[in-house]
DNA sequence: TGAACGGAAAGGTAACACCAATTGCACTGC
DNA sequence: GCAGTGCAATTGGTGTTACCTTTCCGTTCA
């Protein structure tokens, strides 16, 4: 999951964090706009301390910037950590959903396949087992047309594979694979049962990387991704 | 540059959260470690917010994890935002400098050659022809065996092809990319002369680019990354 | 034109009340 | 004796408030 899972304590700054965060990446706050500590105190009904640190976070991720005498300063969009996972949830909520669905497939088709590669030939034998294992589950879900417990294992799928491949760069992309999926579904972009290619693909990927078949698992992959990319394009 | 420039006002807080980043990252405070607030107030001569503010960062980056009672506690590799900029300077600047530009070399090979192709599709016509001007400059520096001046060019080719592929995930990269380049050659992973090869494929690149050749200008890229990966290796 | 000044807003310090989790101890029951 | 239960003290982050310092924008005045 890209969101904390509430612990009990689920801190004041938070919620004030997720808010001005949204309004950002949704557009609403535009790179120039001035806020001021005081003003965000008085919205919140928190103290100033609070205030200050919700402010440093953002400032962390380069939303925005804090000047003395000037405020609190929105950034432009291409001094953002749009990497950090909360900024990449942010934008997937806001209105340029699609595009940050896009912008993320491309980065899909891009590390995947190599991922997958890297998994063939770096995978323990439990992590090639649960591949198999997954890639079977796929067809019978997908073949009962269960899309919600299809998506939830196809997130999986994918997790399992970059946290496979030995790269702790990948295996940090799970995060943002899985809110990709999620937000894909959640958008309708899905087709209402999986298509059989895509099964196929998900068994060829397990298949190449049970037996430790680094080029075939990289090809298999690129084709798997393609195809969930032209099935999203007329979305 | 991955560091912010010094502007004047250089923050309190900022030290502070440079150096516990740094021996976080290096593994000097490995996971599972426990901080105090008082013990980095002490320790840095700073007052209790600065060290809160210190510490909200570095938790917002998934570096520590902050619970009453039991103080700050240092998490897991697995939890890092290892894409965020600092934690990816901080990591290069550690002992695992090595393995950190390996698996950094691993996602340029994913990354770049789909973005030279995006780039190749999207680029401006001043951008098309900055990217052939500046592959004939690093034929003429690397053949003068400028070093020196030479990453510096390259730096700003892969930079410009980064942002030019109309990925704003992509373009993040940029700084990433930099940091890498400038890493290898302050580790001496670099060709005392560039290659001959890795001249002619920045000129393959280029050139694809201009002509809006999407399909080679991927290749070129991968072909020169890989070559890259080959050269490192060694090292 | 430019230098001086006032004030706005963040930066930083300090002291405090509060709360939650952990630790330890005492008590119980077997 | 030993294990489990429950209560109380302690510890360390959370949040509030008040107050001072520093920077620098805007304005005014020479």
């Amino acid at each position: 999951m890209i969101e904390r899972r509430n612990r009990s304590g689920a801190s004041l700054h938070d919620p004030v964090l997720e808010k001005l965060g949204m309004e950002i990446a949704a557009g609403e706050l535009p790179a120039g706009h001035v806020l001021t500590l005081d003003a965000i105190q008085e919205r919140f009904g928190i103290s100033r301390t609070v205030a200050r640190e919700a402010m440093r976070i953002l400032e962390s991720m380069g939303l925005v910037e804090s000047r003395r005498r000037v405020g609190i300063t929105v950034r432009p969009i291409a001094e953002w950590n749009v990497f950090d996972p909360k900024v990449i949830w942010w934008r997937l909520s806001g209105p340029d959903r699609g595009a940050q669905l896009r912008t993320l497939t491309e980065l899909r088709i891009a590390v995947e396949p190599l991922a997958a590669g890297a998994a063939a030939r770096a995978a323990t034998a439990a992590q090639r087992a649960r591949v198999v294992e997954l890639a079977a589950v796929l067809r019978s879900l997908g073949e009962a047309a269960d899309l919600t417990e299809f998506m939830e294992r196809d997130v999986e799928f994918h997790a399992l594979l970059l946290q496979a491949s030995g790269n702790e760069m990948f295996g940090a992309l799970a995060d943002v694979v899985a809110a990709v999926l999620r937000g894909r579904t959640q958008l309708g972009l899905m087709p209402h049962k999986p298509v059989p290619e895509a099964m196929d693909l998900h068994d060829a990927v397990a298949a190449a990387i049970a037996d430790g078949r680094s080029a075939e698992a990289e090809a298999a992959m690129r084709a798997l991704l393609v195809e969930v990319r032209t099935a999203m394009l007329p979305g």
